[in-house]
DNA sequence: GTTTGGCCCTAAACCGGTTCAGGCATCCGC
DNA sequence: GCGGATGCCTGAACCGGTTTAGGGCCAAAC
């Protein structure tokens, strides 16, 4: 091992006694001078932080986590089946924005991937038994979420992503879909379809629901009934068994609306195995707006949704709870349709 | 509030303190009792262990740390922007594999997404002078890459996911790549082939650069010469962008093998756009069998990876690296092909 | 019978911060 | 001139574990 390198590694971790001990002050002071917290003099408050600084001094998480019984970091659980998971890219983006605000704070994420439900709430009582982190996200909320009470009774600062469906203690960071999947169905509607159907995402999910509703809100006030709906679980699997059985169905719809980019393309997919042509005779449409999208042929008709906008949103949300105590519900911009090539005129029959 | 519900925020802490106490002995034993290390009689440890069990004791995480100088949790950091990452699932599936092994030890995951590779030292630094992590995971290992060294002159614990190129302190865990890829050409020449195109990810990258090489050498091995390569920046968009390339040229190839699924699925749309078939015109063969793969229409023909056995592989791997100081590499079963449709006989000019 | 050594255990220091009670000046108002 | 408020600072306790030096006690060795 050569001499010149481990500027970090043998360096002894200079701690705040060094630095009382060099400004001739108390340990507490100093602890006073560097969360600048009155009664320090300020040119005491000057000196120290100058030989902080001179003697590198950094502090250490672990012991202010023990006596401050804080963490300095956030967490983020995530049920669901890998395999499902896999294709979503909404929480690397997600990810990504929150990101943005922990790195300047010096706060950390810490995240779970677990396998079900049930050992996601296990997971938050691990979190909050071990104390690891201050705050949690909550996302994928469900029709009467236990989980929203769980984390109450836990006393676990958290923010929703989405408005619940009962009364929550926690703000909510939200975008509206129901605006995206409305503009959806008026756009199809516009091109003349009259036989539009809708695959669902799952009806226990909050967003599926919401966007289910929204669907055939906006087909009633389009006047076309209510319109053909298969719910599925959000798997890609299940969104192509939707869009096989809606278009071998004797007078198949000419449009469908899908909850999700991930089932729309295997619905494209499902067309052209059909020998179905994509948007001659059906039309298609996505929601998310993941990369993919555009690259498909045809590319997909889809609602754009922001993750990483929300993210970051989520995370200035949540860090607002945690340091002042509560925090105003925000509501990000409203989805909006995004117009390319898999939606247009319905073919005469 | 109610009065019913908080178990968990009214029970002060019980510390070993307590436990102490209870038993009539001194905390240090305890914490021998509880950690299991000798010298303590077996009658009196059973009788800490039970005492502290119905107390309900919990080790405190912070005060663990604090003296024990361990932070409890692994790091991963991915370095990408965003744009790209979000269409990438082999993370989360990834993670998902780690966290199969990191839960039932009570370990966390830290995870930072970072926009570039000079914020990614930066968030090493920064993991190691906050002692954040225990060891991390060092992915999307580049050709020559800094980031060993930095690692092993910060002295922290690193798994290489795959064999670096360079001489590494640090165990490697590794898939081969190169497998699949020769087995794409083969499978590919089998059918007749012979002018095959590669879409390469970017030579920066080492798995990048290494199916490259798998590649050109099974090509010559075929018999084929060189074969047509372009390479690109593993993005959906540089993806598009090659496969219009390749196929607007004269004497287009009739085969292509992208270095990535989500290139592959680009080249499809670009193809369909084009008005060149697939797999009648061109056959196109991919790298990762991500979920959407198997549902696009025609199926892709491509390499299986398995993120989520190598996650595990991999978190077991720094486990035993942290705990014993050292750990042998590790090597994956390869990646093979996995037929469905998009390649196919070419067809006869 | 003393020494040596092992076993079981205690007391106290330690990890590196935060926090609180209180001490000492200095300044104010009356 | 004096009581009280204010500003700056110290010392020590505290967070909840880990670790080490050392003290009895008992059995084996000499």
């Amino acid at each position: 091992m050569q001499s010149t390198q481990d500027s970090v590694k043998n360096s002894a971790k200079v701690t705040i006694a060094d630095v009382a001990r060099e400004a001739g002050v108390s340990k507490g002071l100093v602890s006073f001078a560097l969360n600048d917290r009155p009664g320090v003099a300020v040119e005491t408050r000057a000196r120290i932080l100058k030989i902080a600084s001179a003697l590198g001094w950094t502090p250490s998480l672990r012991a202010r986590s023990l006596s401050s019984k804080r963490s300095f970091a956030l967490g983020l659980v995530i049920a669901r089946d890998p395999e499902v998971l896999g294709s979503d890219p909404f929480f690397t983006s997600f990810i990504a924005g929150v990101e943005t605000v922990l790195a300047p704070e010096g706060l950390a994420l810490v995240l779970s991937v677990v396998p079900d439900a049930e050992t996601e709430l296990q997971t938050y009582r691990t979190l909050v038994t071990d104390g690891r982190v201050d705050g949690v996200f909550l996302s994928d909320l469900r029709i009467d979420d236990a989980r929203i009470t769980y984390l109450a009774e836990l006393g676990l600062p958290t923010v929703t992503l989405g408005r619940p469906d009962q009364p929550s203690p926690f703000p909510a960071v939200s975008i509206d879909d129901t605006h995206g999947i409305a503009e959806s169905v008026r756009h199809l509607a516009g091109l003349g379809h009259r036989r539009i159907a809708h695959v669902a995402g799952s009806p226990a999910m909050l967003h599926g629901s919401r966007r289910q509703e929204a669907f055939t809100g906006a087909m009633r006030a389009a006047g076309l009934g209510d319109g053909q709906v298969v719910e599925t679980d959000f798997s890609i699997a299940a969104g192509a068994d939707a869009a096989r059985r809606l278009l071998s169905q004797p007078g198949p719809p000419t449009a469908i609306v899908f909850a999700s980019d991930p089932m729309a393309i295997a619905g494209i997919g499902v067309a052209h195995e059909l020998g179905v042509r994509v948007p001659e005779d059906v039309s298609i449409t996505g929601f998310d707006d993941i990369e993919f999208a555009r690259y498909l042929y045809p590319a997909l008709t889809t609602v754009g949704a922001t993750p990483l906008v929300w993210g970051r949103a989520a995370a200035t949300t949540l860090l607002g709870l945690i340091r002042t105590g509560s925090a105003e519900d925000v509501d990000l911009p409203a989805a909006r349709l995004i117009v390319r090539g898999s939606a247009s005129i319905p073919a005469p029959h």
